[in-house]
RNA sequence: GGGCGUUUAGCGCAGUGGUAGCGCACCUCGUUUACACCGAGUAGGUCGGGGGUUCGAAUCCCUCAACGCCCA
């Protein structure tokens, strides 16, 4: 049958993965978890529901799969977990934005419900597709165990954890500080804010030092203040016009003047000497300008945070709208109420004006000339009033870092708000477990990365105001006190009962045992003196029915999407349930990821292991590096530098683009990607096809020599149209005396492949391993041994050829197994199509080559019984030395490749026709005389060589002259090293302190050099 | 500002104290019965700069620089 010279991919890939699928080959059975077969265990990272596989994937997934299909071979029961994630923000942004474009509607138009009916429309047309890629790029995951992380099982895990955090006091609300996206419209965790410089200006304006003292009721009567002397460099100045009362002047330094409305206080450094007399004193707030002076003082205050040297020493506090200005109120304000108000009891404490609304707009407060604006348009605007009114000193360009929303790509607004927060469980656990080495990190730096976040971890801002995610479970009503009519009548018992201090108390509204629900009250502002609050959490359905019948409301906020992926290790194995998987697959043994989430995912999955099953949830973590394109930038959509993986795969095949990822994937590094590798990839898959295809051709059916066909092919490998057919059978045992010394020497190399690329995957170093394959595959097997098999093949010893076929069935069979978890698909076809399977029992090879067994270096016995000792190794390779040498000459005297002519060898130690054949086919020779008589004319090339000397006769067709000045070069070279260690060995520090095996390697080397100069030089006498 | 990483041939990378390597690209030759998605052979490097330790440094130490990432 005629087999195609190029490997096509595309029907091969698709045939095996769906046999595959049909075998359930990826199923994992915790039954037959046992000690001899031990389990192994990867939860995927789950990929966007609604997303598309990216290069990211490609590198992601590859590596688990080759570590799933690894483990496999190795004979363990393997489980690689896979799902997909609701993500929040991201699917109810390209929700809405297809919403607008099609019907141009928003959320609102639609309302809540509506909304998410059209979510899950998205999710059930959108969210098979980056599966299905999964499965096209070869991924061999346990599809029966698919999960989402809005499972209804997983949904309810979520709620589970939110209600027992709640009861422990971990979980609470609060009006903080968050990060808000004015865009999306919520609440961002501090990890989802993205620092990037920023081109803007530092305005520097000054304003006026007042004395000032509270009045009775709370407003500020001011006086100007008599001059001080202290003039300093953009900070304080006095100045006195015409005889008239002098005034101070403070320069303050700010890159957001639209928030001067917002600023409550001015803070300086108590221990800075411009300023520290000035605490105390006033300043007149310039905007709004509109406002009476009186209504515009704000208080100079101290605080040791201040920068003396940021600025001009003097900074604003916008406690509304800046995070550390947030805390620097706070700070004065504690520390007011610690001196129970006596020292500066001038200075009330620092208020705190919102003067910027949910959609980044600012607000009356705000003031006539800004209010209705956009916040950056405010900033023109701000800029414009401050020059008018005289107080703006400056406004110089200034590039800083401002925090900006992951998702929708705008600054985000430090914003006051109520939240939900957690204080994370375990976290002394999740340390000790990475810094005690009991879980590692790879690369291992990350471990300190890992560390230095957990020690400085701050709360976790879990709500967010979407409508696309997990509602929060927690409802609450108002209330004025436990006989307020409004509430039901079991409400107002249960009060009575449990309502004393604020401790948080359980009942069961539904009177059964399993139901129930954690009630808390919360505390009335006390300005405002308004209702109380009775707020309730629970998980369950029933319990959740009966509050919204007692008039209950429910929380419209949505949990943060990493609130439900951190419980992902064990939520997706039927948790809280103590399922047969859990029990047999958690912990798991590896997690693959990127380090861009380490916060966001690995630590507080390690967090909610310890937490629920107290325990690690896996035992390594490989980090991946980030894809990038050829040039170094991330590769992204926006940048339209991102290839498209199905495009590559079409083009080249699965095979070719994992193989090409990995190759360039150094361990710890980021990925330069470029579709050269990938091309690489598809030649290298077509080299190994060939070279099976080169197998069958010389060991076909119809040839005498070969074995009767044992069974006629099992597993339906082949295809009709385009797969290698299996026409011919496996060669049997070798024998050991007619093993060649390249037999031997191939043999060798291969136990070296083995041991290299097991040590390889065993540390993760995925590229280490595919460029051994490559060398071992391409420039030992293809290069030298086919080439050199062919001296046998072309011959007539019928028995010798049997033989070759043999070490080539045993190189390749095993050779294909190292390939199979870097090259899934063409491993497959030829593992059944050049009949290796049929040799194996149906679980260990006979089925799949998945499950056949992973080659391991050569045991004692074997090497023995094959005499495959490492002097073969050499001898080869002295073998091969001459033939390069001799391609060298051939060069030399411009010979065509395609050329044959004759070689003549003087030799120096014995060379068997076998070896003679081997030199003369590699050197496409029309003969390779052995002559130990041979006087060579006057201008003959030649060589030495490490079986002699080395001959191409040419009657004098060569280039002399070319020849001369190729080899005083070649003199040249040797004498530098020559002289190099001569210089070594002639220093006395070196002799007598260095190692006496190096000292003997030196010399050795030295001696060397000189034979090899003594040649080079009679080579260049000999041309005349 | 703090931390981490990188810097070796045109490009991408190996190289844990003892003769600087691999792949790709380049150049030359070649369609020989596995493969032109191929074969053969050249050429190409003061190992980022400086200093130190050492008989000996790409490798260890110090320092500077550039680039990248993370955290303030």
């Amino acid at each position: 049958m005629e087999i195609p010279k190029a490997y096509e991919p595309q029907s091969v890939e698709d045939k095996w993965y769906q046999f595959w699928l049909d075998n359930s080959c990826f199923t994992a059975d915790p039954a037959r978890v046992s000690d001899k077969r031990p389990a192994y265990s990867i939860v995927i990272p789950p990929p966007n529901v609604t997303g598309m596989l990216h290069m990211g994937h490609v590198l992601n997934n590859t590596i688990q799969d080759i570590l799933s299909r690894k483990a496999r071979m190795d004979g363990k029961e393997v489980l690689w977990l896979p799902g997909t994630d609701h993500a929040g923000i991201a699917t109810q942004v390209q929700v809405e934005k297809q919403l607008k474009k099609e019907e141009r509607l928003t959320k609102y138009d639609l309302g809540r419900e509506e909304f998410l009916k059209r979510v899950w429309a998205w999710k059930e047309k959108h969210g098979g597709i980056i599966i299905n890629q999964l499965k096209k790029l070869g991924c061999s995951c346990d599809w029966t165990r698919e999960r989402f992380t809005m499972d209804p099982e997983y949904s309810r895990c979520v709620q589970k954890v939110f209600v027992e955090l709640y009861k422990k006091g971990l979980i609470y609300r609060g009006k903080r500080m968050v990060n808000w996206c004015p865009v999306s419209q919520t609440a961002l965790s501090d990890e989802e804010v993205e620092m990037k410089p920023q081109k803007g200006f530092m305005y520097q304006f000054k304003v006026e030092v007042v004395d000032a003292t509270p009045s009775s009721h709370g407003k500020v009567a001011a006086t100007p203040l008599s001059p001080i002397g202290a003039k300093r460099d953009g900070g304080v100045a006095t100045t006195s016009c015409d005889g008239g009362v002098a005034a101070t002047w403070l320069t303050i330094a700010t890159t957001r003047p639209e928030t001067i409305p917002g600023d409550t206080a001015v803070a300086v450094n108590p221990k800075d000497p411009r300023y520290a007399h000035l605490i105390g004193k006033h300043i007149v707030r310039p905007l709004p300008a509109e406002l009476p002076r009186e209504q515009k003082l704000i208080p100079i205050i101290g605080d040791e945070h201040v920068d003396f040297e940021f600025g001009t020493g003097v900074l604003k506090v916008t406690p509304a709208h800046d995070k550390a200005d947030f805390e620097i109120r706070k700070r004065w304000n504690m520390h007011l109420f610690a001196q129970n108000f006596p020292k500066h009891s001038n200075i009330p404490e620092i208020g705190i004006i919102e003067i910027i609304d949910e959609r980044g707009t600012m607000n009356d407060l705000a003031g006539a000339d800004l209010k209705g604006l956009d916040r950056f348009k405010a900033r023109k605007v701000a800029e414009e009033k401050l020059t008018e009114l005289g107080a703006l000193v400056e406004a110089k360009p200034y590039e800083n870092n401002v925090g900006f929303s992951q998702r929708a790509d705008v600054p985000i607004e430090p914003r006051l708000s109520e939240q939900w927060f957690l204080k994370y469980p375990a976290v002394p656990e999740s340390k000790a477990c990475v810094a005690e080495g009991r879980m590692k990190f790879h690369p291992e730096r990350w471990a300190k990365t890992y560390d230095h976040w957990l020690t400085n971890i701050q709360d976790w801002c879990i709500s967010r105001q979407l409508w696309w995610g997990h509602r929060i479970p927690a409802w609450s009503i108002k209330f004025k006190g436990k006989d307020d009519p409004r509430l039901a009548k079991p409400l107002q018992e249960m009060l009575a009962e449990e309502w004393e201090g604020n401790e948080a108390w359980t009942r069961s509204l539904t009177g059964t045992a399993s139901e129930e629900t954690v009630f808390d009250t919360e505390t009335p502002p006390p300005i405002e003196q308004g209702d109380w609050t009775l707020r309730a959490v629970t998980f369950s359905d029933l319990e959740a029915a009966k509050l919204k019948e007692f008039g209950f409301t429910q929380d419209p906020d949505v949990l943060d999407t990493w609130f439900s992926s951190w419980l992902w290790p064990f939520a997706t194995m039927g948790w809280p349930e103590q399922t047969d998987t859990l029990k047999k697959f958690y912990p798991t043994t590896d997690l693959v990821t990127g380090p861009d989430i380490i916060f966001f995912w690995v630590a507080r999955m390690i967090m909610a292991g310890y937490e629920y099953m107290g325990e690690l949830p896996f035992k390594n973590v490989y980090f991946t590096g980030i894809v990038r394109d050829k040039k170094g930038d991330k590769m992204s959509k926006t940048k339209g530098n991102s290839p498209d993986p199905i495009v590559l795969i079409a083009q080249y095949g699965a095979d070719a683009l994992r193989f090409g990822t990995m190759r360039s994937a150094p361990l710890g590094q980021d990925v330069l990607f470029d579709e050269k590798d990938v091309e690489l990839g598809r030649n290298f898959c077509n080299k190994l096809w060939n070279a099976c295809r080169f197998r069958q051709m010389v060991g076909g059916s119809d040839a005498s020599s070969l074995n009767q066909p044992k069974r006629d092919g099992g597993v339906a490998a082949t295809s009709g149209d385009g797969g290698i057919a299996a026409t011919y059978e496996v060669q049997g045992e070798i024998n050991s005396s007619l093993l060649t010394t390249d037999d031997k020497w191939i043999l060798l190399k291969l136990n070296e492949a083995i041991r290299e690329i097991s040590e390889a995957l065993n540390s993760y170093n995925f590229s280490v391993a595919v460029q051994a394959l490559y060398r071992f595959f391409w420039n030992e097997y293809c290069d030298w041994y086919v080439e050199a098999s062919k001296a046998v093949f072309f011959g007539t010893d019928e028995s010798r050829k049997a033989n070759t076929l043999a070490v080539i069935d045993f190189v390749l069979s095993h050779t294909i197994r190292l390939f199979h978890p870097f090259l899934p698909f063409i491993t497959e076809e030829l593992w059944h199509g050049m009949g290796y399977a049929t040799d194996m029992p149906d679980h260990q090879g006979g089925k799949t080559i998945m499950n056949a067994p992973w080659p391991k270096p050569f045991e004692t016995d074997f090497r023995d019984a094959y005499s495959l000792d490492d002097c073969y190794l050499e001898f080869a390779n002295d073998k091969y030395e001459v033939v390069t040498q001799g391609r060298n000459l051939r060069r030399v005297g411009n010979i065509q490749a395609g050329k044959k002519v004759k070689f003549v060898i003087k030799p120096s130690r014995e060379i068997l026709p076998h070896d003679s054949e081997v030199i003369k086919i590699l050197l496409n020779a029309e003969a390779f005389e052995i002559n130990a008589d041979y006087a060579a004319k006057k201008g003959t090339p030649t060589a030495h060589t490490p079986f002699g000397e080395l001959f191409l006769p040419l009657d004098g067709l060569i280039d002399v002259e070319a020849e001369k000045a190729r080899l005083t070069k070649e003199v040249e070279k040797i004498q530098a090293e020559i002289t190099k260690v001569e210089q070594k060995l002639a220093n006395p520090a070196f002799t007598q302190k260095v190692p006496a095996a190096v000292l003997q390697e030196h010399e050795q080397r030295l001696v060397e050099w000189r034979t090899k100069l003594d040649h080079v030089k009679a080579a260049l006498d000999a041309l005349g």
